[in-house]
This record gives structure tokens, sequence and C-alpha cells, in this order.
DNA sequence: CCAGTTATGTTATAGTATTACGCTTGCTAC
DNA sequence: GTAGCAAGCGTAATACTATAACATAACTGG
């Protein structure tokens, strides 16, 4: 299970990679992958990190793509139920699919230092949890698995209080 | 793994024998169980569903124990990392615990039907979780698991869209 | 009692999200 | 081509969730 996000990787490849998934999928599926979509989903493409709507809405109103709350939250609200990005409840926050095009339950490792998310594999967790729905007569539609922590590289900071603000690999 | 919220059950016990518990806790630990944070545990405690801070904070003023926000954060504040309660972080709410004393890291079924949250246990699912981290590298410090879908009675509602509002077994 | 800590009261404000309504765009059927 | 319809966007207003900051009061230990 590749915990992208916490290691050195090519990372504009895997930028155009889920890019050019992500239009693929939309011409299979009939879906309009229009400006504000789009530019939504590369904004949150270019962070291994999740991004607030208003940090969406930001950078969408700087480039006359909209200013309001509803333009991203609705660009959101699409990209999350195509599967191209996830919503981290656990920080209001949204966050770019890393495993685009497989049909995934995520799990996400958010570093509280440096703020860096990695999405991993929840399928054995989520057997587990299934398990335990089971027993109770429960039927799941959807999982939520977060985990709050440090990351590798905010391990070593001195006493676990880094602050440096990881870059995205450039 | 009981999935207490789900079933029937001898609800006034549960309340009064989690309100005792907390208390005796309060009194082992040194923590001050005050009027403002007890009403609001008793709040929590009358029924198996998740509510918001405000929600809380509603209550608590209609009986003078307070009216503006910090009020009700703070109790909550307390109450959580007491371990008497947790956030359901998928709904921005707050639940009592339904294992207290355990040390445990809790597990939410959540209906979105009748809007009850059962508690289950996530040592499994969380056991998996170490597992992924491990081998990525990450520390985990907490974590979060939740599960939106169709509590047992509100499968048989027809078409799933059930409306009842399920009682506390009062 | 006094000093220090912990809790509460209150104001103000920040951050997250939705409702509602009207306009535009693009597709489909004629 | 164009009428009708659905999907998307622009905008204003508002609701919901949460915190900062600072003053006052209450409990604790010496």
């Amino acid at each position: 299970m590749p915990a992208i996000g916490f290691q050195p990787h090519d990372h504009s490849a895997c930028v155009d990679g889920a890019l050019s998934k992500a239009q693929a999928h939309c011409a299979a599926l009939g879906l309009r992958m229009t400006p504000v979509r789009r530019r939504t989903l590369e904004i949150l493409l270019a962070e291994h990190r999740a991004l607030g709507a208003y940090d969406i809405l930001g950078v969408l109103s700087e480039e006359g793509l909209g200013a309001q709350p509803p333009v991203a939250y609705r660009a959101l609200d699409f990209l999350v139920k195509a599967g191209f990005a996830h919503k981290v409840e656990a920080l209001n926050a949204y966050i770019a699919c890393a495993h685009l095009g497989a049909d995934h339950t995520p799990a996400f490792l958010i570093c509280r230092a440096c703020k860096s998310v990695a999405e991993a594999d929840t399928a054995p967790a989520k057997g587990r949890l299934d398990d335990a729905a089971r027993a109770a007569g429960f039927v799941i539609e959807r999982t939520v698995v977060e985990a709050e922590g440090l990351c590798p590289d905010c391990q070593t900071d001195t006493k676990a209080e880094g602050t440096k603000a990881k870059g995205t690999t450039p």
C-alpha cells in the first residue's frame, strides 16, 4: 500500500497523470470537466496536503473563476462524487485522490506538524469494520478512516515540534 | 463488541451508570465535574445520537448555565479530554462515550436516516491501520474511524428513506 | 488569608457550509 | 435551426461551527 505523499516522487508526472486520468474518466462517463472543476483539481493536485474550501476559493477568485463560496463547494462536490478528490473530515478540508481509478475507500495519515496527508489503503481496516457492522446489523455506505500523528520527516525534528513546511517536490 | 445504541436497553441505568462512573473518575484524578460539565454530559447521555455544540448550548442557556458558545465548547473539550465524550468528525457533533472506563479508540456507526450513532470497538481496524502506518513510517497519535449507513431499524423502512426519529428507549 | 491556578462570563470575530434565485450554456428532440 | 430542458455558474444572503481575547469569580494549597 503505497502511502504516496511522504516520499519524494516525480510530482509533475503525478499531477499530469491524475489530470489526464480524470479527463478520460469524465469522457467515458459523460461527466463535464469544466474550467472551474479542472482548475480546482489542479490546485488540489499541486500539493499532498488538504486544502480548505476557502483556500481553493481564494485561488479561483484571483483567477477570475468565481468569487463566492458555492463556486468552490460545487466544484469540490463534483470532484468528490466523481472520486477525483476526498474530504478529510478531521480537518474539514479536501485533498486530491492519490489512487485515481481504483474503486477504493481511502484512509488518511495526517501529519500534525507539516500538515501533509498521505492516502493509504483501507481495505484491511474496512474489512474489520464491516465485520463489526454486520454483527450489529448495520449496513455501511461510506467509511471515514483517518489517523493524525507524525510523518517520518517530522519525527526526527527534535521533540516532534517540527514546523518545516514540507515542499511538494516540485 | 457491543454496538450499544441500536438495541433496546435500560437507558436510565445506562445514563446513571455513566454519570456515576464519570463522577468517580473525576474524583480519582482530581478533575472537577462542575455543574456545566455535568449537565452537558447528561444532555449527551440522554440520547444515543450526536449533538452539535449549539444544540447543547441551547439547552444550557435555557437553564441559565451559560449563553455563549465558549461555554459549550469548553464543557465539551473537558468531556472529550477526560474520555467521557467523543467528537464525531463526520458530523461535527459530539456524543457521550458508550464504553466509559475502557481506554479505547472509538469507531462510530452513524445511521443517516434516524441519526442515531452506535459506538463499536475499533481495536481490529486500528490494528490494521497501525500496520499500514508503520509501513509508511508514520506514528499515529489519534485515529478517527466512522461509518455512515443504515441501522437495522432503518433498513426495513421501505426503500431506506425512513424518517423515524428513533427514541432513546426511555 | 494569600497567591496561583482553574473555571466561567462575555464580546467579538474567524472559519466552514448552505439556501435560494436568476442567468447562461449545452444538449436533445423535433 | 430552434424550442425545451437539464446542468452549471454568478451572486447575495444567511446558517452553522469554532476560537481568540480578556475580565471576573471560585477553588486549591501553602
